[in-house]
DNA sequence: TCTTTTTTGTGTAAAAAATACACAACTTTG
DNA sequence: CAAAGTTGTGTATTTTTTACACAAAAAAGA
C-alpha cells in the first residue's frame, strides 16, 4: 500500500533536494535537563546544582547540557548522568519537552526533560562544584528556568510510575526491609498506607526474596531484609499488579 | 532557600551574559509530527498524506509541520491540526521528542509527536492535496521518516490514556449508542468486552446522558442514544473510574 | 403478514480484591 | 527491668470483577 518507487503518476512538486529543505528550517537550541530523583531519610530527593548564570545566581537547577551535533536526546541525558554521578546503568526515561519562549533568559532554548532514580548511597558525589547535592522536594520553592515546573512534572509522572511499575527498588539499597520499601511508597504518593494490607500485596506478588538477614543498627526491633528479584520480573512483566494505593 | 540576588559570596565564574551563550548553543532544526486518530467503520484511523520528498515518494507521512521561531511546540501542534483540519477545540497532547539522527533524510531533525483524537465526520477534508486522507492503522506499514514508530508509539499512548480518561468520547458523534461506546474501546484496545459488564461500568460512573432518542437508520433494532455529561465529569474529575478492561 | 436476522436491554451468583482492624513478641535504650 | 518502638501475622466485611442467558424490538426479505 505505501510502497517506495511505486508506480503511481509522480507528483508534481515532489522535493528533490531533501538537504537543501532542512538548511532552510529555522534552527533552535537544545537541551536536556535531568530530574534524578534519590531517596534519604524518608524523603525523596533531587539532585540540584547552583545555576552558573548570574541571572539566576542562588537559584537552583536540574543537571542539564545542550545536545550535542548528532546526539540522541536519550543519549545527551544519560551522558549528564554519567557526567555528574558516575553512574551509567540506571533507569532513565524521557518525560516531555519545555518550550516557553522565555524559559531561558539568553534567548529561546528548548529543552527535553527526563527522570531518573538512583539510590543516592550507591555513589558519593565527590565533586560538590556549584553546590551540588540532594535536596527534598518541597524545599524546592524556587527554582532557575521553567525548572520547578519541570520538577513538579517529572515528580507527578514519577508517583504515576511507581504504581505500574517496579521502580522503587532504584532508589532503596540492594537489601531493604518492608518498612523502608512502605516509607517508600508513603513519602513517594503522599499517603499513608496500612502496613499488614502494604505486606500482603506485595506478598501475593511473589518477587521479594527472603535472604534471611535482619537489620543491623536500628535502635529497635530489626526486620528481615528482602531483595527485588529482578531476574523474575523481567521473565514475565505480567506479574507486576500495580500498586494501587 | 533558593532567593534571587541572595546575599551568599558570588561564585567566581558566573556567566554575565546570558544570551551570548545561548548564541554559542548548537542548534537543530526542529519539527513537530501530529498523530491524528479518527474512528470509522469500527475502525481506528489515523490521518496521513504522502510524503512531498522524491525520496520516500509513495510513503505516506504524518502531518507535520517546523517549529517557527518563537512558537512554542503546542502552538506549533495546534496550527498544524488547525490548518490541515480545521479544528482547533481539540484534544491535543504532546507524546514525545524523536531524535534519530538518520531519521532524516536531509539531515538531523528533531521531531516532537502530538497526539489528537477527532471525529471524521465532523468535518470535511475539503483538500486532498497530495492524498490527504483516513487510514486504519493496520493498514499502515511502511511509512516516510520513523512515522510508522510514531504512530506506534502514540497508538500505545492512546490505549493508555483511553482506560485513564475519557477521551473516546472526541471520536464519537455527540450522540452516540452504547453500542458503538462499545465498539470504539474494542477497537482502540484490541479486545473484546461483555456487553453487560461493560454497560454495567458505564452506568456506575453516571457520566452518561439519557437524551430519550433512539438510533435512526440502523438495520436492526434501535438502541438508546445518550451524550457524554462533559460538564458533570470536569467538575469533579475523581468520578472517572477508569476503564480497567 | 409472517419468518428470520440482528441487536437491545436486563440481573444474579461466584470469585477475587480491597479494606479495616489488634495483639503478642522482639530488640534496644535508659 | 521497665518503657519505647517496631516486627510479624489473620480474619471478617465490603467492594469490585467476572461469567453468563433470554425475552423483546425492529428491520429485511420472502
Amino acid at each position: 500500500m505505501t510502497k517506495k518507487n511505486s508506480h503511481e503518476k509522480p507528483h508534481e512538486h515532489l522535493i528533490k533536494d531533501a538537504k537543501k529543505l532542512v538548511q532552510a528550517y529555522p534552527k533552535v537550541p537544545l537541551t536536556v535537563d535531568c530530574a534524578i530523583f534519590g531517596f534519604e531519610e524518608n524523603k525523596l530527593k533531587v539532585l540540584v546544582i547552583k545555576s552558573d548564570l548570574e541571572y539566576y545566581q542562588g537559584y537552583y537547577s536540574l543537571l542539564g547540557d545542550i545536545v550535542k551535533d548528532n546526539e540522541e536526546l536519550d543519549q545527551a541525558a544519560y551522558r549528564v548522568l554519567k557526567e555528574r554521578t558516575g553512574m551509567n546503568d540506571v533507569f532513565l526515561d524521557q518525560v516531555r519537552a519545555f518550550s516557553h519562549p522565555s524559559r531561558h533568559p539568553g534567548g529561546r532554548v528548548i529543552t527535553v526533560a527526563y527522570c531518573s532514580l538512583l539510590n543516592i548511597n550507591h555513589h558519593e558525589l565527590k565533586i560538590h562544584d556549584n553546590d551540588l547535592n540532594w535536596h527534598s522536594i518541597s524545599s524546592l520553592t524556587n527554582m532557575a528556568f521553567d525548572h520547578k515546573e519541570i520538577v513538579d512534572e517529572c515528580y507527578s509522572w514519577l508517583q504515576k510510575m511507581i504504581q505500574e511499575h517496579p521502580l522503587g527498588f532504584n532508589l532503596l539499597p540492594e537489601k531493604f526491609s518492608l518498612r523502608e520499601l512502605q516509607n517508600l511508597y508513603e513519602a513517594i504518593l503522599g499517603v499513608s498506607l496500612d502496613r499488614r494490607n502494604f505486606r500482603k500485596k506485595f506478598a501475593s506478588m511473589d518477587l521479594l526474596i527472603d535472604i534471611n538477614e535482619m537489620e543491623q543498627d536500628v535502635p529497635h526491633r530489626p526486620g528481615k531484609l528482602y531483595k527485588f528479584n529482578f531476574e523474575k520480573y523481567e521473565k514475565n512483566k505480567r506479574k507486576w499488579i500495580g500498586i494501587d494505593f
